[in-house]
RNA sequence: CGCGGGAUGGAGCAGCCCGGUAGCUCGUCAGGCUCAUAACCUGAAGGUCGUCAGUUCAAAUCUGGCUCCCGCAA
C-alpha cells in the first residue's frame, strides 16, 4: 500500500521500520520539527525524523495541520491510508478523511483506558497487572476511534517503562502490520465504561515519596524508568533509582534500614536494585555501593 | 555559545587544589579455613591514569585543543 507515516519518538521507529520491511510504499514521513533540546540546546532532529532521513524518505515537520494549505500538501499524497504513532499533533478532520482507506494509530495501552500522552507510565505507575497495545481507526477525538486489533502483556514486579516501552513498541508494529495486511478491515466501538486518561509526566512528580506504600513506591520507580527517573535525595546528592524490589522491613519512611540500599516506606520498605548518581552512568547496587556507601540510619532527604 | 559533573588494572572510587615510588573497596587466579553468612586468612597476576600537544629536571596532578559518558534545565 501507499502510506503516509506520522510519528515522533523511538516508539514509532518501530512500527515505520515493519512497514517498510512490509514492503509498503512510504510516500510521505511526518514528525515534530526539530527543536533545541538536549545538553547544549542545540536543535535535534525527532527520533523518526532522523530514521526517516537515512532511508531517504522525504520527511515534513509542519508546526500544525490546521491551514488549508497543509491539508492540500497532505491530499495530493493520494495514500491508501496513513499510519500514526506517537505523532504529537492533532489531526483535523480533513487530514483523517484524506486518505483512502482512513487514518490508523498505534496506541500504547488497552483503550478506553490511559487515553493520552503517557500511557505506557500510568499504567506502571497505577500498578495495573496488565498493559497491552490497540490498533484503533482515527476520530476527531482523544484516543477515541473505532478498535481494529488488541495486543496484551503482562505487568510484572520487575516491568519497566523502558521494558513495557519495548515490548509494546515491537507488539505494536507487528499488529499494525496484521491490520494492513487484512482486506477488509473491521473495527469495533470502544467500551464506554472504563475510560481514564495518561497525563504527561511531570518532573515534579519525579521525586520518591516514601510515605506510600513499598508496593507504590516501587511503582512509581519502575513507572518513571529510565525516564525521567525517580529520585531521592542523599547526603546532599540526587540519586536517581531505576530499578528496585519490594522487601520487608518497618521504620520510619525514607530511612536506610541496612547498608545495603533497603529503605523503609509508610508499610514495608524498598531495596535499590540499579541507580545512578548526578554525572555517572546507571549502576548496579554493589558497584554504586563501593563508591557511595550508604550506611543504615541515613536518611533520604 | 543555557548551567554543571566525569573518563585512573575487569567493576566502583580516592589521589589532582599544593607536580616527585599507582592507593582503596571489590572481582579474578592460587592456596588455606568454615555447620553457616553479601564470612575469614595468605599469596599472586593485572594500569599507555580517555586522546593530542604545551610548560617542567620531573605531569594522573598545571595549560590549551579533541573524543566519549552523564546530571540539571528546556
Amino acid at each position: 500500500m501507499r502510506l503516509v507515516f506520522m510519528g515522533t519518538p523511538d516508539f514509532a521507529v518501530e512500527t515505520l521500520k515493519a512497514l517498510i520491511a512490509a514492503g509498503h510504499e512510504i510516500a510521505c514521513v511526518y514528525s515534530q520539527p526539530p527543536r533545541p533540546a538536549g545538553r547544549g540546546m542545540a536543535e535535534r532532529p525527532s527520533p523518526v525524523h532522523a530514521f526517516a532521513a537515512a532511508e531517504g524518505i522525504e520527511v515534513r515537520t509542519p508546526a500544525s495541520l490546521k491551514s488549508a494549505e497543509e491539508q492540500a500538501r497532505f491530499a495530493a499524497l493520494k495514500a491508501d491510508a496513513a499510519v500514526v504513532v506517537a505523532y504529537g499533533l492533532l489531526l483535523p478532520k480533513p487530514v483523517l478523511d484524506a486518505p483512502r482507506l482512513g487514518c490508523f494509530n498505534v496506541h500504547a495501552s488497552l483503550l478506553p483506558r490511559w487515553r493520552g500522552a503517557a500511557p505506557i507510565q500510568r499504567a506502571i505507575m497505577s500498578g495495573d497487572k496488565e498493559s497491552g497495545v490497540t490498533i484503533m481507526r482515527m476520530e476527531e477525538g482523544l484516543d477515541t476511534g473505532p478498535m481494529c486489533k488488541v495486543g496484551r502483556l503482562a505487568i510484572t514486579p520487575a516491568t519497566t517503562a523502558q521494558s513495557l516501552h519495548d515490548e509494546l513498541a515491537a507488539l505494536g508494529a507487528q499488529l499494525m502490520g496484521e491490520v494492513l495486511a487484512q482486506d477488509k478491515i473491521d473495527c469495533t466501538a470502544q467500551p464506554a465504561e472504563g475510560v481514564t486518561y495518561a497525563k504527561k509526566i511531570d518532573k515534579a512528580e519525579a521525586r520518591i515519596d516514601f510515605t506510600q506504600s513499598a508496593e507504590e513506591v516501587r511503582n512509581h520507580i519502575h513507572g518513571l524508568s529510565p525516564f525521567p527517573g525517580a529520585w531521592l535525595p542523599v547526603k546532599g546528592t540526587r540519586i536517581k533509582a531505576l530499578l528496585c524490589e519490594v522487601t520487608k522491613g518497618n521504620a520510619t519512611p525514607g530511612t536506610f534500614i541496612d547498608d545495603h540500599l533497603a529503605i523503609a516506606c509508610g508499610t514495608g520498605a524498598i531495596r535499590l536494585l540499579k541507580l545512578q548518581r548526578e554525572g555517572k552512568g546507571a549502576m548496579e547496587a554493589t558497584d554504586f555501593l563501593r563508591g557511595f556507601p550508604i550506611a543504615a540510619g541515613t536518611e533520604a532527604a
